[in-house]
DNA sequence: CATTCACTTGACACTATGTAAAGTTGACAT
DNA sequence: ATGTCAACTTTACATAGTGTCAAGTGAATG
């Protein structure tokens, strides 16, 4: 068997982990479910911090999320944007959440880990400005925001955090969620009378 | 030296420190800051999560929140008691901040320590729930929001993690934070034409 | 038949929390 | 003056999880 099929094998199965057993999370928790010893997880991903950003980023290879988010950027008016942006990164919430969860467990003690949460969090800020800026083109955003504040806004609205404690402590619905996110992102940004309809 | 003035020390000092050093909170950090050893700290305070809930409830002693939160149930409006609702929590968090930042890192590992944090965000929950129920009673409350619905967003919009990002990440002073979390409030829990004045 | 790759086994270092036991020091009571 | 008690100190050790090290196995390849 070649290192690059257990390495693939490694992350499939960290990620299953993460995302079923979110307190048994221990490198030899993953590697007994890899089906191999911790030394040789070692031997592929020295560090925890290693092996949960390498996992992040298949995740995201595998679920295509650039692609998922580059969808709001087709859109015609910067209102679309929005829906498009809140759906695409609302949907991919659930599927990172127990990684969300390791990697943030992690700040306190990993600069590494720290580093690759934050560059993915600023991603999704960038995502942010591009909907914000193009609402903002089209003469809809609200006219006393900037769009750093505006931003700053979306960006706040749409942390995992906060899709944690709707979703997993208010007991909203997916689509609760996203519906919701929307109606509170437009009633945010947008002057009144475009912000219900 | 009586043990309950060295409590109370311990106390201070925890809170100190860990509103001082975030990364060097160790139980063998705070001792020396008490200036008595690790064993003698231990002797007052069997496990680093009861040192924190204690620490946690001598703040709210010191900082009288219960009376804090209290001034808003006096005020007349549903409105009026949703701003100083968010003036009062919001006005408190930065002085709990270290404190929530260690007892988050804590949750994954103390079920105690979960359950002290729990404990303290259900009562802004009921703070948040009754501002809700004073709108709602005014008639002041969006047609087509239940008042479960409203608590949860308020409660949501109101997070230590949300002030964090905002006053942290994003660089918004207090009173920005303050001013502007009200307006969101607002806005998401208000029928337009009552929100924006 | 030797080498090499992917792994295993077992031992150990480190950090932080928490436990255990014996010793010190000063105040106060008789 | 002496004994006792409370509030400490010092030292040592257990435990969990991460990460390191070294020697060994077993199958495929040249």
């Amino acid at each position: 068997m070649s290192s690059e099929q257990t390495k693939t094998r490694i992350l499939e199965t960290t990620w299953k982990v993460l995302e079923t057993r979110i307190d048994k999370n221990r490198m030899s928790d993953i590697a007994k479910a890899v089906g191999i010893s911790r030394q040789a997880l070692y031997l592929h991903y020295p560090t925890r911090a290693e092996l949960l950003i390498a996992t992040t980023k298949y995740i995201d290879r595998v679920k295509k999320v650039n692609q998922r988010l580059e969808l709001s950027r087709a859109a015609g008016s910067g209102i679309e944007r929005l829906h498009f942006f809140v759906r695409a990164w609302g949907g991919y919430i659930p599927e990172i959440h127990g990684m969300s969860v390791a990697l943030r467990n992690m700040r306190k003690n990993d600069k590494a880990a720290a580093e690759a949460w934050d560059d993915r969090m600023q991603a999704v800020r960038h995502g942010c400005q591009a909907v914000v800026r193009a609402i903002a083109k089209d003469g809809k955003l609200k006219y006393d925001l900037s769009e750093k504040i505006a931003t700053d806004i979306l960006w706040t609205l749409l942390t995992v955090e906060n899709w944690e404690k709707l979703v997993r402590d208010c007991g909203w619905s997916q689509s609760d969620y996203e519906d919701k996110m929307i109606g509170l992102a437009r009633i945010a940004l947008l002057e009144p009378k475009e912000a219900t309809n």
